[in-house]
DNA sequence: ACCTGAACACCGTTCAAGT
DNA sequence: ACCTGAACACCGTTCAAGT
């Protein structure tokens, strides 16, 4: 029996900022994110909006909350053994996994003005790792910067549903052909994402690939600068 | 003297979609995204809201639109001479000045469920430039996702005004002093970006520098599988 | 052909009033 | 201490009615 069904029934329980994040968290995964109101979430609890004020400041902090409850589920690191890459490679897909849980999660992420309590921590145990590996304090700075969201376990995709399975594939084919006299390169790209997805063992548009692929690109380049760095 | 002045003295002028376009992108340059809406484009050109309709789908259309309206000033690409990477960089950052100029765009990017005509045409174009250069088929479509939305200029960061200048140097202090403990490695890079931004000829957080960084981390290492892969 | 008034179904948030 | 009714100032969008 879930909160709504509960309370719904005889509102014994009273509301606390725990329960509001969870109820707020159960929403955005079924309905989206974009569905997520203060009415909504109240009516999920059995309760008016108004009485959310009474445990979370306003809708920005409910955001904030909700992205810590998702965050606080990626397991902890590896022990740092070996090569520091294969510890930060791992850690970041503990947290992609958890983001892929919650898919309205990575958009919160990128909406914040302030770091959440779990996104200093988070972020904390990731520079710590490379600085425990020879990292200087700059070169550290740098590699933070260059990769971005991907310490966080997702990346800027542009197009992400241009090689959706959902989409027809005469609608795809019709599209293709009209690209192809203004944009040959693009056309060219299209036509081999829906050529491997169409073949079973092929990966396409792999996002998991794709993103380990971008990710170990720039853990490579960042290893050779601190090579560099060290021998300097 | 601008539209708005201009209708409202007496609307002589027909509306039509260019002109829709260009009040909403004025719009949004001078009062920011989230103030955009239908109803205050419609007060910009002297016109309701509803009228609107007549000119664009709804808003969704208005923001593709919006967003060619940017990429449209994109600098053309350099010719392909010496080095593919110096001619990718320089588009990017041709593209980037041309976001930097309309601070809104980039989330308009991130937030399309389709590709305009005018992102399909840059995207073709930086294709086309890796493709010339010998890049398989394969090694390009992974090149384009490990770029992601740098391609087109911008770059997810985390923490965009931890650098801030305008938040005040007390309460900066204070936050290190407090995270110190707690996130010890945090702490050490906050303290030194605030000590390089107080030197007048540091550039401890340089949006710019760490943007370029990044993408020549992500160019240098396609450049060598690119090697790889030809000597195969 | 283009524009508008009225309406619908929503938002986040405040605050005095209730229990 | 916690919850609510009523209200405020907004949204995007539709559609019949006007010119």
């Amino acid at each position: 029996m879930n909160i709504e069904t509960e309370n719904r029934e005889r509102q014994r329980t009273p509301l606390d900022r725990e329960k509001v994040l969870k109820a707020a968290v159960q929403l955005a995964d079924r309905e989206g994110i974009d569905s997520l109101s203060m009415r909504r979430v109240g009516h999920q609890l059995g309760v008016e909006a108004m009485s959310l004020y009474n445990h979370i400041a306003n809708k920005e902090d409910l955001l904030d909350g909700m992205l810590d409850v998702v965050l606080a589920e990626i397991d902890p690191p590896l022990a740092d053994e070996g090569d520091w890459r294969h510890v930060f490679h791992e850690r970041v897909l503990a947290a992609r996994r958890a983001l892929k849980r919650h898919p309205w999660a990575s958009t919160i992420v990128v909406t914040r003005v302030n770091p959440t309590p779990q996104m200093l921590a988070y972020m904390d145990s990731m520079i710590g790792i490379v600085r425990r590996a020879g990292f200087s304090l700059d070169l550290t700075h740098h590699a933070m910067h260059a990769l971005g969201s991907r310490t966080m376990g997702f990346a800027q995709e542009l197009f992400e549903d241009s090689a959706d399975p959902s989409a027809d594939p005469a609608a795809m084919e019709l599209m293709i052909s009209q690209m192809a006299e203004q944009f040959p390169y693009a056309a060219e790209i299209a036509t081999k994402v829906r050529h491997d997805d169409e073949s079973v063992v092929g990966s396409g548009c792999d996002d998991q690939f794709e993103f380990e692929f971008g990710l170990d690109l720039i853990l490579d380049g960042l290893e050779r600068l601190r090579r560099a760095d060290e021998s300097r």
